[in-house]
DNA sequence: GTTCCTGCAAAAGCTTTGCAGAAGA
DNA sequence: TCTTCTGCAAAGCTTTTGCAGGAAC
């Protein structure tokens, strides 16, 4: 199951990593919100709630829970980093209609290519990219 | 085996992209420096043999190789773009710590997830990240 | 009192764009 | 001549950094 948001809180607690107001808003956004948002996304959204609130803020929060470990940086397009709340293996296809990226499951851990076998694996990271099956079909309407 | 420097030639005349003297030197760094460069590091050597080079012609040209399909964008970090000639589907290793990229095989093709059943997969990538076998035992040495 | 969190502004990097001159067909 | 390739300079964007005020403990 997904970390939820008082898992989370447990975590940083865990680790000594103060839980401010500003920092539990950004968690609760990404454990509501798993739609991969991007910096810009998420401090849109929060500042609506919170008037005062920084960019600087948003990447300073980023960066410590990336660095604890408990997000993930998704890295598919070279101008447009994401964040994902989810750090267990599994796969991203993003669509290049709409944008959108969608989770999905792969046994990343069978596919243990021999010419890696003395080194030291940390991360695993697969993404496609395509046309999700929503785009396909409006398309098809439109022709 | 690997598309050679003439192979790629005959692609691009096939598409119609003129081989002026710029792209050609492009496209021969990549086929001789199998390294995953970046657009600074492709310039910078080409700036030796071509003093009047500059920086956006390495980016045009990149820029209609890959939009010709053959070459290929490597994102791994968010921060640096790299570029690979070798547009089959293989996966890639970045160490950590000298910042190496290994090529590795792996059989992507045989991971079709359920859940992209309706979805037009266009662009499968596999990357791994952590330590290399050289750096692993450096590292012990000095121990 | 000390630590560290926050936010503004500036800086830093990378990439794209506009435009004019040069090269090529 | 007409097209397109090239390169400078400027602009655009995202992300980082420096620093000072403020909150928390």
């Amino acid at each position: 199951m997904n970390p939820s948001f008082e898992e989370i809180k447990q975590e940083l607690k865990k680790r000594n990593i103060s839980l401010s107001y500003h920092r539990l808003k950004v968690l609760e956004y990404l454990t509501q919100n798993r739609c991969h948002p991007t910096v810009e996304r998420i401090f849109t959204s929060l500042q609506r709630e919170i008037p005062t609130l920084s960019k600087t803020t948003v990447y300073n929060t980023l960066r410590i829970l990336v660095e604890s470990g408990l997000v993930r940086v998704i890295t598919i397009e070279d101008n447009e980093t994401r964040y994902d709340i989810d750090v267990r293996n599994h796969g991203h296809f993003k669509c290049g209609s709409c944008g959108t990226i969608f989770d999905f499951h792969i046994d990343i851990d069978s596919l243990v290519p021999v010419e890696l076998d003395q080194f030291r694996i940390n991360d695993k990271n697969v993404y496609f990219k395509g046309i999700c099956s929503g785009c396909l079909s409006n398309s098809n309407e439109n022709d």
